[in-house]
DNA sequence: CTTGGAAAGTCAACAAGGCTGACTTAAAAT
DNA sequence: ATTTTAAGTCAGCCTTGTTGACTTTCCAAG
């Protein structure tokens, strides 16, 4: 059951490693959220509120299909949040111009300022983060979390990098 | 705003690198979950008992205020958490022996099973990530999401540190 | 020894944000 | 012309979080 083979250097699995590995994520999560939380809070939204603002940030004039894709929620979920983004002016869908069923999301000049709030404090933290451990433990931290994520979540992660680097 | 300040070998910490590992974040946690989640269905259980479960394995004997400062939710919401464990035959709430207002929280037979299965597949996906990236990407790892914490996890997740190693 | 307060539990009500299923509309594709 | 796809909508359900009000138990300090 546990990882003792040929008795080297594999001391980083095992099973007491990967426990640990397991609570880093779940308390390091909680902190990841608790800032942008905090302000959501202010503006009577939430997580879900977050998710769809940053992904058309980073995406303007993404599909809805393309974001539930990303999202890994149902049409009906995502609709209801996008719904009152649009309706509070945060979002504007526009009918597609090659093909006019699809609509095509964008953030006005109050999501763009919703999102840069929420980014500025989730970048404060991961930059605190990142400087206390350093550029290899960043590194690292890259590496281990893309190798933990689901392919198809994989392939949305390496678009963004191609889209920067 | 973008840290470019004495441009050394502080570029993993511009916004694009920052805004990476945000991302990284949000699609390795969904790849974190998402074994659990699909054996918690089975059961027809969700995160909240898995997280009480695996605290409860972590700490045997913990008291009921001791979760609730760990998983930061109410009493409300996890007392009706526990109920169900408890009516169910996984969780045994022993009334304390100092303290009678106190309840010991320890899983039964069948709590331990639940718990084996949840962490077998999460160990499992944690290990081929570990493996994937190695053992200094582990070690940074480890070091990022710790800095990401907030002070009162930070300590938390110690507690487990000191009684692992 | 009484009283104050902490620990635990309970009830009720509510909200966010997931889900399914059924259905419509519009437009693209075949 | 028909089928498929993208989007949206309505209704209803579940989990898991929240507040607020209240009780019971019981330790500890005055």
């Amino acid at each position: 059951m546990t990882d003792r083979s040929s008795g080297e250097a594999l001391l980083f699995l095992t099973d007491e490693q990967l426990k640990k590995g397991i609570e880093a994520m779940f308390f390091a999560y909680r902190g990841f959220t608790a800032d942008p939380d905090r302000i959501l809070e202010n503006y009577g939204y939430g997580r879900a509120h977050h998710r769809a603002v940053h992904f058309i940030k980073r995406s303007p004039g993404t599909t809805v299909s393309n974001l539930l894709s990303i999202l890994g929620v149902t049409k009906q979920s995502l609709n209801r949040v996008l719904r009152t983004l649009v309706e509070e002016g945060l979002v504007e869908a526009r009918v597609g111009a090659r093909d006019k069923r699809e609509r095509n999301l964008f953030l006005t000049s109050s999501g763009v300022a919703l999102e840069q709030e929420l980014s500025h404090a989730q970048r404060a933290r991961m930059r605190d983060a990142f400087r206390t451990a350093g550029p290899e433990a960043v590194h690292g931290f890259r590496q281990v979390l893309e190798a933990m994520m689901d392919p198809e979540m994989r392939r949305h992660f390496s678009a963004l990098k191609d889209a920067a680097e």
